[in-house]
DNA sequence: TAAACTAATTATAAGGATTATAAAGTAATA
DNA sequence: TATTACTTTATAATCCTTATAATTAGTTTA
């Protein structure tokens, strides 16, 4: 079961699609679904087999072109590493992510927002910036007993 | 030519990978001296494609296979930015990097290192901090002026 | 220096994540 | 209902990067 809170999110998201003129397709509203409740970041992977019981005949496709959808409205954001596969963070609030570089694990971190960057930035490079990201590396306290 | 300070930078590069028993192959000088000289953040791509008059038969598993080589020494940072090829930075003084979203240009930003952010995140997750990533996201004069 | 050993390079294949394509299906609109 | 545009599906293709095996080249030891 979902809080009140969750469903909240939801229904203010399926707003968003539908005030951008994009269809709540049942695919479609099960990835959004999906991410709003997930407490990870999940991969597109991982959403696909999530829902690959509840939609036998779902392409992976159609977890990536939904995906960017959201992303494009802004409802979601891609986090990228690398070689590793894109993870995907519903859009809630502005905050950075803390990563254990031992088993992975991702975690909300929340802190001012760097403006004072961006300013400086903008004066220095002449850039008209737009955003900024963030991440933290470290080793998080699981791992840190267990090696 | 190059000027005092890069010739001191590449002959101190050499010393660093003698001292870890690295061989000095002539690819891997150049990959290295290419480095160095650069002022762009240049792809494994780009490497190899530069150095193609010099090592006709180089292969481009020996750029990937130097430039690993050199990011585990700390010479080299390795840039990633989701589906697009790795960038590779000369690792010479810490700084940020700002990058023009429409051309891609990238552009070396000084800022104090935000250690205050690290140990603000080791206190309230119970990661053992290591390092932190950002980038600043823009629109480079070039762009502005052609749009 | 010659022989033996180890590391590096090459050429090629394979891997994995993501995107492109075309056909079929589904919803919205006139 | 007919038309239109959007979405999904299935599959192929693409791109970046790494793995593999054979060859070459550098290093060390005798």
């Amino acid at each position: 079961m979902h809080d009140h809170h969750e469903h909240n999110e939801l229904q203010d998201a399926v707003e968003r699609l539908k005030q951008s003129g994009v269809r709540i397709t049942p695919q479609r509203f099960a990835v959004l679904e999906f991410l709003v409740n997930a407490k990870s970041h999940p991969t597109a992977d991982e959403i696909y087999k999530a829902l690959e019981g509840k939609f036998p005949n779902m392409s992976v496709a159609t977890v990536y072109n939904n995906l960017r959808v959201f992303r494009e409205i802004g409802l979601v954001k891609e986090l990228t590493y690398g070689d590793a596969s894109s993870r995907f963070d519903y859009a809630t609030s502005k905050h950075y992510h803390v990563i254990c570089e031992s088993c992975g694990k991702i975690v909300d971190f929340h802190y001012p927002t760097l403006d004072e960057v961006e300013s400086l930035a903008e004066k220095v490079t002449g850039f008209s910036i737009s955003h900024h990201r963030m991440e933290i590396y470290g080793i998080c306290p699981d791992c840190k007993v267990t090696h």
